[in-house]
DNA sequence: TCTGGGGTCCTAGGACCC
DNA sequence: TCTGGGGTCCTAGGACCC
């Protein structure tokens, strides 16, 4: 049955028939958050920095035409931050976080079923009255966000995520409105020019490997044979050829998430057992403060550490060590694990620049008490645990911590621009004037 | 002098077992 | 002369993503 009134449909069946993804991107988004609460720099070249003031990760839309690439390391680019008069900003993940959050309530109000890729990106999956008109919805889910959260952001639909990532870049690049569709009209042109290397899951690695083997554009990927693509790149190069034929091929997210992980740069290198063990204490309560909001369990922990790889000149240690872990879900017991695990690869002499910790194999829900561990022992050390959680929730991060953390902890991060917490320190909301 | 952090999955190879 | 074959599990490293 046709809708239009000669009787010929505008569409192909296929189109009408295909259940259409969006993909949701903020345009540069820690540059944009930034911009949020600094009205005055909205035509100012902007970068923010990784942690540590390493490098380069986000740019604004002026420093991206400025050719400043992506992960340079920032003292590197000093020269041209000073020349073009570059606004810096070290990370803010407080304030992203928080945005973030604003964002995808927003997008969850418009459109009842999301998934949230990451920090700044959500797959939507339309209703069958939004499919109906794709086109003015993109551009509903734009202005709204923007009224709302005050985020730009471009919106690509097309029936595979793979193809939507392709719609929301070429959203980004060559549309005005922000808003593209990939469908079966102009799906083999768009696949024609587009290079290889630009498909999602398609890093430099595979696509010079795909070249040897004759495949340059998403085109040629599509009517590659399977048994090349597994040989030159494997399973997953034959998901996303899938995937670009318009059937779904990525794997479901899992439930919940099957690590995490905490660690961080030095500000200066760091020698002594003690310093590293203040440090990866403080990381241990990271990764345990993530572990108990996701109300997981972990069953194993993991420390490393390393030194400076891109030095040659200084000697060169890197190292881990696992344990198993059990019913004793405390941090004092996790921190204890830590450290010893820290003990028995520590080496002294070497220069460290960087610790961290693993926490693996998680599960949630009530965990099966062994037979023989002391369960008196863990039942304290667990209501201990939820005595420091209600300290926390009511005084804040940080009112108390373990001894073996440290005081000064001259070893931590650097972050010389930061800017306010404007979203989640009541002392520090901007003020209007 | 100064080069991020947090994830996922896949693969090859070794250890071990029968 | 001639030294198996087939599983499973684990791990380290690679590749990719944001």
């Amino acid at each position: 049955m046709s809708h239009s009134r000669s009787g010929v449909s505008l569409r192909p069946p296929f189109t009408s028939l295909s259940k259409m993804i969006g993909l949701v991107d903020c345009n540069n988004f820690y540059a944009s958050c930034e911009r949020l609460f600094r009205p005055d720099l909205q035509n100012t070249p902007i970068v923010v920095l990784s942690n540590n003031d390493g490098c380069i990760v986000a740019r604004s839309q002026e420093v991206k035409q400025l050719n400043l690439p992506m992960a340079t390391p920032y003292f590197q680019a000093k020269a041209m931050i000073q020349q073009h008069q570059i606004k810096v900003f070290s990370s803010n993940y407080q304030l992203y976080g928080s945005i973030s959050a604003r964002i995808m309530r927003t997008l969850a109000n418009i459109c009842p079923a999301i998934d949230i890729y990451s920090i700044d990106e959500a797959f939507i999956h339309p209703t069958v009255a939004q499919q109906q008109s794709l086109y003015a919805f993109g551009e509903n889910v734009r202005s709204r966000i923007f009224q709302w959260v005050g985020m730009p952001v471009c919106v690509g639909f097309a029936e595979t995520k793979t193809l939507a990532k392709i719609a929301n870049h070429i959203a980004k690049k060559q549309t005005v409105s922000g808003v593209f569709i990939i469908d079966e009209q102009n799906k083999t042109e768009i696949m024609r020019s587009l290079p290889v290397n630009e498909v999602w899951g398609i890093g430099n690695k595979s696509a010079e490997k795909l070249k040897r083997v004759g495949i340059r554009s998403g085109l040629d990927l599509i009517n590659a044979d399977s048994e090349v693509v597994r040989k030159a790149v494997g399973i997953n190069g034959i998901r996303t050829a899938q995937e670009l034929r318009g059937v779904h091929a990525l794997l479901e997210d899992p439930i919940h998430s099957k690590s995490i992980s905490s660690s961080k740069s030095f500000s200066r290198p760091v020698s002594s057992l003690n310093e590293l063990k203040e440090a990866l204490s403080c990381y241990v309560e990271t990764a345990h403060r993530k572990l108990r909001q996701k109300e997981l369990h972990a069953n194993g922990i993991s420390i490393y550490f390393k030194t400076n790889f891109n030095n040659q000149k200084v000697p060169q240690y890197a190292n881990l060590a696992a344990a198993q872990l059990g019913e004793n879900q405390s941090l004092t017991y996790f921190i204890k694990t830590a450290v010893h695990l820290l003990e028995t690869i520590y080496r002294p002499g070497f220069a460290f620049i960087k610790v961290g910790v693993i926490l693996s194999d998680l599960t949630s829900g009530p965990t099966q008490p062994s037979l023989f561990q002391e369960m008196e022992t863990i039942e304290k050390s667990n209501q201990l645990q939820e005595v420091m959680n209600k300290i926390e929730n009511k005084f804040g991060k940080n009112t108390i911590f373990h001894g073996v953390q440290g005081i000064k902890r001259s070893w931590s991060m650097k972050q010389d621009h930061i800017s306010p917490s404007y979203t989640t320190q009541w002392d520090q909301i901007p003020i209007v004037k």
